[in-house]
Parts: structure tokens; C-alpha cells; sequence
RNA sequence: GGGCGGUUAGCUCAGUUGGGAGAGCGCCGGCUCGACAAGCCGGAGGUCACUGGUUCGAGCCCAGUACCGCCCACCA
């Protein structure tokens, strides 16, 4: 391949054609591939399956830069990196996109019906799926592409159809009864987790429920009047003195004439309404619950479409809203409609439709959580898996403990569907794959269960199913467990821990031993980035004028706290980052001349220096990376670059390059090596490129070795002179060379007629002097020394005073 | 309603065991010197949200308050 030296290029970073090329050559030499190596430990992360649909948004972006970023630097550690890519199906979100797209030809699933529409989806992803991986890709992440799974593919549906029928099998699989968040729109039960909530405008009607015997009603509040049909009780709370003598009375509901009882219950809220709650078992989760403790039936008026059905009587067939001003008519005739408030309440809404959830009880599939947790909650708190940062550990822990059963079942056409058969005589057969006759009865006539599995049911799979399981592959030997996941706070709980338990319930080991929860990107104004309130920003478009490194950068450098607002400064930080390496590369390639190699022969000061620096920066970013500190990892790698290389080594050392001191020159270029080295993980593409100019390169930066520590350097002689004359007494006899001053000490002593051109060496002396009676007063004092040990207050005493003595050396050398 | 995060320079944010208030961008002044003017050198600019506490000493630790925000949530 083609690639033009960097002395005949432009003097601007163009990162545009670069980084693609970089990104083809990268996968087609084979350098993102991972296979099993017994001599090599393994690095493992499987990166969140996007929704096969999907495109990439910032939370994609940061996820890519952060993982992507702990990959490379595994790999030129010399682990066996894996970064697992693939697709999830994600059944609703999917069958949403392909429903809406009917819609605009007037159609509905219905009315291509289930085999159809399926074959539908899958023509629709062929066109339209799988876009998002060559996204993946142009922001340089070095996944294993040719390892692509789909939730969808034969050998994982096939995990998916073990995993079902193993819970099955230990008796955690059953199918009940009960209330559920009901999609009318999707005609499918939702987990809590699907949906979203909205501050809406209601109205809340006071309704009077008039007692059996005697005289007098109670009224109680509702926002649904069309479920009064349904009531099958009021209940009051038992410490409520204003019903205490109602409890055990009858009253009957409105419209219906139905008697029902007055209960008490400690669910109901003194506070609210009337402090008196009709309830109706059939349409709402809290009544539901109030039922079943105090076993009343459970009625239902509205139907799967949302309309009210049957069980509403004359009703049966009108909207709710039509049914509730037919209610809200008959109560105002006889005097039992109190009194009408507008209402602005938090209302249920499914998360891709929008439609409004109708709480209804229905017949599902359930995993029970109950012993599944279990080893997941020890796990948690052993701390063989560790969420970061430390607060979103305890939520994860606290989310499982709570965890309630699992509604496993979706009244969907696109996902797994359960692996189950029914015979004529109600009989249940449960399989991997389709049954010959019925367990029970030998029947012929099967009926495959027509629902589909909730999408989450199979990810959970995701770090085990995509390396064989549940065949005993070689990749499943050498790269479960992993070791990392990273992802959104909202997805602890739909993935992260389900993702924990299954691994130990079928592999017997955590699938992971970090989650990073990073930071939600919010868009530059604070608001959250959508796209309906058109506060997105596309990370594409942030590439395509930046470039994938600036981008990354950028990400990394503002992921700092839980929430975080989108920063152009950061990513323009990054760009001129970029430029600078570049343009370093070009002065240094230039000045040290044809035939120079990169080798260290330092002969001054300012070389064992700027080796120092490198290399107390890579055992920096090193804490930082093992510590998930990425924000702080690329300020680090800035100022070295920008600070400590370009304005002061670069400086300090070009006389002697445009004097042809060949020391200097390979010198220069072996210290530029580290320094691409250490920013590779961050900026892959403008580090490689550079690289490929250096002589004599054998192999790619990707897979090049991560600078080794070089302790020599960093204890040379003269460079203990500055840092000891850049010392400052703290608390506990800790000494500490500032950072940010040793740079100007360096100044001071080693180039001090620039500092004296500057006018600023008298100054800088002065505040060493300053430094050095603050720490003398502090030893002065009692109160400050009298918890450290004495000969510590002593070896600091001396500390001090060697000091000054080297301070007031110092002095007249500077005049 | 619950959980969590934030509040430091005009803007976006660092600040890792308590002792120097910082960076990038923007602004002002100088440099038109052979990597980069998308550069270099220098400078101005801050009651570290507020109140109280601990301490010789608090941006940092403790208690509380206010505001902003994210996630979650069955007050009908």
C-alpha cells in the first residue's frame, strides 16, 4: 500500500482520508482478529449489541472510545484482546420500525399476517439492518469484525431455546396470572423496564359510592372512570379515623349497581383524593395487588385493543373516553359525580409507540428471580464483579435484591419464540426443538406457543452465546470468562445483572469482573440529546469535521462525572492535539535528517528529562486506564505532549538538530516513539500514521509494544537536582515534586537565560522561598507537628534545610 | 416520591490521601525566530453556590439549605 512520507505533507492534519485507511488496512491485515492462544492471557470485552436496526448515537460513540481504548492498550500490553461485535434483534424496537414502515403503504401486520410479516423483517433488515457496524468502524474501533453474531442467527437461537428450556427444567419457568403493562397499540405485555413516563394533563372526578344500608355514601377520586365498571371494592386505610367505622360495610358501585365491600388496607394513601380507593383488580397494578391479599375477583372491561369489552356490558365496543362521559353522564343524573378537578399526573406511555398503558391481567410467562439472584447477589457483594463508579455498585445490588419476577413473554411476532407446544388436551411440552408427540399424552396435534421471548431474555446471553455456548467450543475455553462490559446507567438492570446471573447459573463464572457505567452525554445547552427535541448531535458529523481521533478524544476527555454536557472545546482540544503530534513528527523527521534511527542516546539534561516525563506519564495513564479515569488519562496526555515535548523538549533540543547532532536527533525520535505509544489507545489513527513515517518500522503501532517503564531515566542525576529543588514539605513527611512546577524549576536551572529573557527568575525564586518558609513555619509549629512521629519531623527539618542551601545556591547562579 | 450526580474564571470543566486555586476555549499585550498563526511567550479575570461545624489550616472532611440535572417510580 501506498503511503507518503510525512515530510512532503501539508503542514495542517488532515484526518479525513487517513483514518479510513488506517481502518481498512488495520482489519484486512488481520490485526482486530482474536483467536485462542494458550501462551497469551486474554483480554475480553463483548460490546453491546446495538439494535440491528439502530444508528450511532453519542452514547454508542463513548462507549466505543472508552472500551476501544482499554482494548488497544491490552492488546500492546500483549493480551489476547477479543472485541466481540454483533446485533441484537431487539424485537420490539424492530417490529415497531418495519410496522410503521407498513403503515405508510395503509397496512398492518395483520393484514400480512405472522409468517409474512417475519419474512418482511428480515427483507427490511437486509435493506435497511446492520448499517451501524460500519459506523462501528469509522470510529476506529478495533473490534473483531469477522466475529459479527445476531441474536437472530441458528446457533444462537439455539442457546436461546437451551437457556429457556433449562430454567424451564429446574422449575424457575411458569405461567401465571396476573396484571400486567399491556401495549394496546403492540397488542404485547411490557416489562416495567419498557416503559416511559409523561407528565400529562387528566381530570380526576370525585365519585359518590352510595352505602347499602342507610343513609350517606363515600366518594372516592379516580382518573379512569371508565374502570368503575370493574370495581369490586373501596378500600381506606386502617389507620384512616375518618372511615374506621366504614370498614366491613357495603356500598354499591355506580352505573354497574354492584354491592361491594369496604376493605382496609395499608396500600392506600391517607393522603390522596378522598383518602378512599375504588378498587379495580382487573386494570390497576396497586388494586390488582389489593385484591389478590384480600382475594376479591377480578373483573376486566377493557379488551387487548383498549375498547371496552363483554365484561362492560352495554358499553361493550365504545372507547374509554366514550364510556366515561356515558358513566360520568349517569352519575351527574343522580347526583353522584362530586365534583370534577383538572389532574396533571405522571401517565404510563410505551416506549416506542407511545400509546397509553392499559394495566390488565393476563395470562404470561414468568421467571421467578428468586434463586437465579442469589449467586448474582454474592457475586455483587464479594465483589468478583465490580460496577464503576462505586455509587452505581450499590444500585445494581439494591436493583437485583429487588428484583421482581421477570415477565419473559411478548405478544410479538418478532423475536424467539417460546419453545413450548400445547396438545388438544391442554398438555405442555416444553423443548428445544419442536416435539414429535406430547410428553404427557402422545399426541400428534402440537400448537407451538405463539409469543416471543422479551429481547433481554436472549442478551443476557450475549458474553457466552457469541463464543459457541452451548457447545463447548475452543473460543468459550479461552475467552469466557471476559473481563469487562461498559454501558448506560438505565441498562444495569434490563442487562448488566441478568447478564451476571445467567453466566453463573450456565457457565458457573461471572461473565465479566468490571461494568464501566459511563457517563450520559447531554447536549451542550444541559438538555438530554433526542431527537425529538432536536438536541441531538450526531457523532458521524462530529467525525467527518474532526476526525474519529479528535472525536475520541474529545469523549474520553469529558467523561468524567454521571452526567456530562457535550463539549465541541474538548474535541477541538483533540483536533489540535492531532495537529501538534503531526507536526511535531514533521520537525523531528526533518531536523534529525535522512538514516537517523530512533535510538536513546541522551547526552543532556533535558533528553533524561523529557524520558522521565514520558515515562511518569505512561505509568500515569496506566493508573488512570486500570482506574477507568479516561478524562484524566487525556489531560495527562496532553500536557506531556503539548507542554513538556513540543514547547519545552522540542525547544530546548532544536539547535542542536539543526546542527546535525545525529545523538540528539535519534534521540528525539526515540522518545517521539514512547510518546505515540502512550496516545495510541486514545488516537489510534494519527499515532499510526506518524509510526509508519518513523525508519525502520517492522510493525503496525496496534500490535506494536506498550513503552516499557525505564526507571533509569527517570533517576537520573540531574533530574533529582529538579525535583528535589521543586519539593515542597507536606503534612506526614510526604514530599512531593509539584508538577506544575517543575517545569519552571527546570527553567530555572537548566536554561536560565530564558527565564531571565522572560524576566521571571527572580520571581520564581521568590515563591521557591516562599514555599520553603511556609513549610519552616509549619514545622514551627505545635499544633502541626505534634501527631507526626519525631524523627520524621526531623528527617523533614533536614529535608528543609538542605533545601535552601540548595536554593540559595541556586541564586547567584541565576544573576 | 426514591436514588444518584453537579454548583470552581466570560464558556466547558480539571483539582487522587486537607497546606500553591488550575486547564482548554474566549479576551488583552508581545513575537512576523527555519514543525505547527489551527503556532510561541506573557497577562488580565474567581466570596471555589450558601450556612454552620471539625482543624493550626477546608474547594477538598462533617451537618444542613438552595438551585440545576440524570435515572427510577403503582398517589388512584
Amino acid at each position: 500500500m501506498y503511503v507518503p512520507r510525512i515530510t512532503s505533507m501539508d503542514t495542517l492534519y488532515r484526518p479525513a482520508g487517513v483514518e479510513e485507511r488506517w481502518q481498512r488496512t488495520w482489519e484486512e491485515e488481520g490485526l482486530y482478529n482474536a483467536e485462542p492462544d494458550p501462551d497469551r492471557e486474554s483480554f475480553v470485552i463483548a460490546h453491546p449489541p446495538p439494535n440491528v436496526t439502530g444508528e450511532l448515537h453519542m452514547g454508542h460513540a463513548l462507549q466505543l472510545a472508552l472500551a476501544d481504548a482499554l482494548v488497544r492498550w491490552k492488546r500492546m500490553q500483549g493480551f489476547n484482546a477479543l472485541f466481540q461485535p454483533g446485533y441484537d434483534h431487539a424485537g420490539i424496537s424492530t417490529q415497531n420500525a418495519v410496522e410503521k414502515d407498513l403503515a405508510r403503504e395503509g397496512k398492518t401486520r395483520h393484514d400480512l399476517g405472522r409468517e409474512a410479516f417475519e419474512e418482511r423483517v428480515w427483507e427490511w433488515l437486509r435493506l435497511y439492518g446492520r448499517t451501524i457496524m460500519t459506523q462501528f468502524r469509522r470510529m476506529g474501533a478495533s473490534l473483531d469484525y469477522r466475529r459479527e453474531r445476531f441474536t437472530m442467527d441458528d446457533d444462537y437461537v439455539r442457546a436461546v431455546m437451551r437457556w429457556f428450556v433449562h430454567l424451564h427444567g429446574k422449575g424457575y419457568i411458569y405461567r401465571a396470572n396476573r396484571i400486567i403493562n399491556w401495549c394496546p397499540f403492540h397488542e404485547t405485555a411490557l416489562s416495567d423496564l419498557e416503559l416511559v413516563h409523561q407528565e400529562l394533563d387528566d381530570e380526576l372526578v370525585y365519585v359518590r359510592y352510595p352505602f347499602v344500608e342507610g343513609e350517606g355514601h363515600v366518594t372516592i377520586a379516580t382518573a379512569r372512570p371508565a374502570t368503575i365498571l370493574a370495581d369490586v371494592a373501596v378500600a381506606v386505610h386502617p389507620d384512616d379515623e375518618r372511615y374506621a367505622t366504614l370498614v366491613g360495610k357495603e356500598v354499591l358501585v355506580p352505573y354497574v349497581e354492584r354491592r361491594v365491600p369496604v376493605i382496609a388496607d395499608e396500600r392506600v394513601e391517607i393522603d390522596f383524593g378522598t383518602g378512599a380507593l375504588k378498587v379495580t383488580p382487573g386494570h390497576d397494578p396497586l388494586d390488582f395487588e389489593i385484591g389478590r391479599a384480600h382475594k376479591l375477583p377480578e373483573p376486566m372491561v377493557i379488551g387487548p385493543d383498549g375498547r371496552m369489552n363483554d365484561g362492560a356490558g352495554d358499553l361493550a365496543g365504545l372507547t374509554q373516553e366514550e364510556a366515561s362521559a356515558r358513566i360520568l353522564a349517569w352519575l351527574e343524573e343522580r347526583g353522584q359525580l362530586e365534583k370534577r378537578e383538572p389532574y396533571r399526573h405522571a401517565v404510563a406511555l410505551c416506549e416506542r409507540c407511545e400509546s397509553r398503558i392499559e394495566p390488565l391481567i393476563s395470562l404470561q410467562w414468568w421467571c421467578s428471580m428468586e434463586e437465579l439472584k442469589k449467586p448474582a447477589l454474592d457475586a455483587l457483594r464479594e465483589r468478583r464483579v465490580r460496577y464503576h463508579p462505586e455509587a452505581q455498585h450499590r444500585f445494581a445490588i439494591d436493583s437485583l435484591e429487588n428484583a421482581p419476577d421477570w415477565n419473559i413473554s411478548r405478544q410479538l411476532w418478532w423475536g424467539h419464540q417460546l419453545p413450548v407446544w400445547y396438545c388438544p388436551d391442554g398438555h405442555t411440552t416444553v423443548a428445544e426443538t419442536e416435539p414429535d408427540a406430547c410428553a404427557e399424552c402422545g399426541s400428534k396435534e402440537l400448537k407451538r406457543e405463539e409469543d416471543v421471548l422479551d429481547t433481554w431474555f436472549s442478551s443476557a446471553l450475549w458474553p457466552f452465546a457469541t463464543l459457541g455456548w452451548p457447545d463447548d467450543t475452543p473460543d468459550l475455553r479461552a475467552f469466557y470468562p471476559g473481563d469487562l462490559n461498559t454501558t448506560a446507567r438505565e441498562i444495569i438492570r434490563l442487562w448488566e445483572n441478568r447478564m451476571i446471573f445467567s453466566g453463573l447459573e450456565v457457565m458457573g463464572e461471572v461473565p465479566f469482573t468490571d461494568v464501566i457505567i459511563h457517563s450520559t452525554v447531554l447536549a451542550p445547552d444541559g438538555r438530554r440529546m433526542s431527537k425529538s427535541l432536536g438536541t441531538g448531535i450526531d457523532p458521524l458529523d462530529v467525525i467527518e469535521e474532526h476526525g474519529a481521533d479528535a472525536t475520541r478524544y474529545g469523549l474520553l476527555k469529558m467523561s468524567s462525572t454521571q452526567d456530562v454536557r457535550f463539549s465541541f472545546g474538548a474535541v477541538e482540544e483533540g483536533r489540535k492535539l492531532a495537529n501538534k503530534l503531526w507536526n511535531l513528527s514533521r520537525l523531528l523527521l526533518q531536523a534529525a535528517g535522512e538514516g537517523v534511527k530512533p535510538e536513546i542516546r541522551p547526552s543532556a539534561i533535558e533528553e533524561r528529562w523529557i524520558l522521565a516525563r514520558i515515562d511518569r506519564v505512561r505509568s500515569e495513564v496506566e493508573e488512570d486506564f486500570a482506574a477507568f479515569r479516561f478524562s484524566h488519562a487525556a489531560q495527562a496526555l496532553y500536557h506531556v505532549t503539548f507542554d513538556d515535548f513540543c514547547d519545552w523538549y522540542a525547544e530546548a533540543i532544536k539547535p542542536r538538530l539543526y546542527a546535525g547532532d545525529a545523538d540528539a536527533g535519534a534521540t528525539a525520535l526515540a522518545a517521539l516513539e514512547r510518546l505515540l505509544g502512550l496516545l495510541h489507545p486514545v488516537m489510534p489513527h494519527v499515532t499510526e500514521e506518524i509510526w509508519t513515517n518513523l525508519p525502520e518500522r517492522e510493525t503496525r503501532l496496534i500490535v506494536a509494544p506498550w513503552p516499557e517503564p525505564d526507571e533509569a531515566y527517570a533517576e537520573a542525576d540531574s533530574l533529582q537536582r529538579v525535583q528535589d529543588a521543586a519539593a515542597i514539605f507536606r503534612r506526614s513527611g510526604v514530599l512531593v515534586a509539584l508538577e506544575g512546577d517543575e517545569k519552571r524549576i527546570f527553567d530555572a536551572v537548566v536554561r536560565p537565560e530564558r527565564v531571565q529573557a522572560n524576566g521571571n527568575a527572580g520571581a520564581e525564586i521568590e515563591r521557591l522561598r516562599k514555599e520553603i518558609e511556609r513549610a519552616e513555619r509549619m514545622l514551627a509549629n505545635d499544633n502541626f507537628v505534634q501527631n507526626a512521629a519525631p524523627e520524621v519531623v526531623e528527617a523533614e527539618r533536614e529535608k528543609l534545610a538542605r533545601y535552601r542551601r540548595e536554593l540559595d545556591a541556586l541564586e547567584p547562579s541565576l544573576d
